[in-house]
DNA sequence: TTGAAAGCGCTAACAA
DNA sequence: TTGTTAGCGCTTTCAA
């Protein structure tokens, strides 16, 4: 690989000048300036990071830690901020904590040395920050517990609850069944929250049912759905906490012979792209990924560049998908 | 952070005998060697991998492009590479190409830059790689289209094809379904291949029947078993050149009152997780991908640590995964 | 407008 | 066994 040194060589400056051109900090003659593109053309330049980074402090990347890189959703988002994060000049490291906080903490040393000028915290891992909080660089977490000591980007998961519900209510649902996800996790207690606060204001408190699944996946739904169908099932529709557990829910559903939406109508939590893998295609409450994914980075890019931020959490509206299921 | 020469300092000995210590590369007094470690504690030591790397023009970083960050199956493969990588002290950036040729050039000068210290090349992108040719650092392709440039890791496709037909013959089926994908992409010629190979082996050559679809989606699938069943549907199985067509067929089968596996079974190829999101659990030619995620990453280590290697393409066998669709 | 030179944190050859 | 020092490729201050 060529250096700026056979740039400066070839064109038959100083390193400096070169320098100059590249980062446009300083102004050179018209002449110079066409000498020195020649020669980075020339030598094919290609700047060493590693070097300016030492220099200045700056790698020019940026590390995300993913609590869970197994969530569908979680990727979907990932891919948005790699987008953006590319759009700034910026590369990611990809971290998976595969749901361990041992792992978690190892995370943030091996990016460390990295030199990484921020850092995107991704999943819903709880407390397992303490080590995070002393870091001393930016950090900009989505999709997690808020916590005090970081800017939060995340939906509004009450919001969404309580929107999914009313939802069904609107197409005359009354019997909904809310399918929760274990409530250690923040975005699972707002969610269902959402959904109580809807049923209240709706007047039906006597109606508000529901079950806490321990594990998030397809078929946990799909085997309580199946043992709720053995006994009796009185409902007329059903909201999953995540897309997950909707999914399950219609396979079983649709397995013993319900008809979905005319009978039972299946709304799910996220709107990934899963949702267009089911037999029905799923009406989901969506977390608007793309605003999410591009609005973390930019928050991040901002308290790299040293910007005051006001804001200790920011939330986002979901909205409605409809497809097939409601 | 504190620096080596910080750690020198309290420990009272000079940065060469910390440098020492820390890469292992000399010995130390004992007594020395206590205080330098103390003195490591006491200040939270960090490496400054910039700078090591710098010097030593080795990054402990490697750089992953992927053709395209949509596809489930490859978000697995991605899940291995890192936990491999991890455990070889390196990290990874993940650059997404999002299929398009020129985002997978820009992607290689992002990474140079970087001076990361090998390239895994991942997903089915065909003739972009003129440019990945001449960088002067250790690359492996893992489900690429073979090039002779570089090491190549996959499954055997022309395998895969043939198993998932013979285990179809083997459960009495005889009038198969190919769904096939774009030939232009090498695994999707292969696995047709060894479809058409199976059904004239075992005689069938006049019931060979395969339909290319033009994208790879469940809709796309669905959409085309969906005509055919308003035409006349005369088959027995279908077996998809991904995942995603098998479901689609599944999903458009079973809406119009067909029984899976009874009456038509349904192979699916890649065995990724989706497989299991399905009203029926999708059976399927599942591509190693545990295998395949820690041999791609271990021969570029290989490569990295200067290693001849003899392979131009290293295949891997698949195997049937068998949940509920035959 | 341009250049000389110091120094970012580390490694490793060489000296002691 | 330990220390001194040059230098990796770059940025940036200061001087010319």
């Amino acid at each position: 690989m060529s250096t700026l040194k056979d740039v400066a060589e070839i064109a038959g400056v100083s390193v400096s000048t070169v320098s100059y051109v590249l980062s446009g900090k300083k102004t050179v003659r018209p002449e110079t300036l066409k000498r020195i593109q020649d020669a980075i053309k020339q030598v094919d330049y290609c700047p060493n990071l590693l070097a300016s980074g030492l220099k200045t402090n700056l790698s020019k990347t940026i590390g995300v830690v993913m609590w869970d890189m197994q969530n569908n959703y979680s990727i979907e988002v990932l891919r948005v901020m790699e987008d953006t994060i590319c759009k700034y000049g910026y590369c990611m490291i990809v971290c998976d904590s595969d749901q361990s906080p041992e792992k978690e903490k190892k995370n943030l040393r091996r990016l460390l040395a990295r030199n990484i000028d921020g850092l995107i915290l991704m999943g819903s891992g709880n407390n397992v920050l303490s080590s995070y909080r002393n870091a001393q660089i930016p950090i900009v977490c989505i999709d997690r517990a808020a916590d005090e000591a970081f800017l939060t980007v995340q939906s509004d998961s009450v919001a969404g609850g309580q929107m999914g519900t009313e939802y069904l209510l609107s197409k005359g649902r009354r019997k909904i069944l809310f399918l929760g996800y274990d409530l250690d996790f923040d975005f699972a207690r707002k969610r269902l929250l959402g959904y109580k606060k809807a049923m209240e204001l709706a007047g039906l408190s006597d109606e508000i049912h529901y079950e806490i699944l321990p594990e998030r996946s397809v078929k946990c739904a799909m085997d309580r759905v199946e043992k709720l169908l053995q006994d009796k099932f009185d409902y007329d529709a059903v909201f999953g906490c995540v897309d997950y557990f909707a999914i399950g829910a219609m396979n079983a559903l649709i397995k013993h012979g319900y008809q979905v939406p005319e009978q039972v109508s299946i709304l799910g939590f996220d709107g990934s792209d899963m949702g267009k893998l089911s037999i029905k295609e799923l009406t989901a409450v969506a977390q608007p990924k793309q605003a999410l994914g591009k609005a973390v980075v930019e928050y991040l890019m901002r308290l790299i560049r040293k910007e005051k931020i006001q804001e200790k959490c920011v939330l986002m509206e979901p909205y409605i998908i409809e497809r097939e299921t409601c």
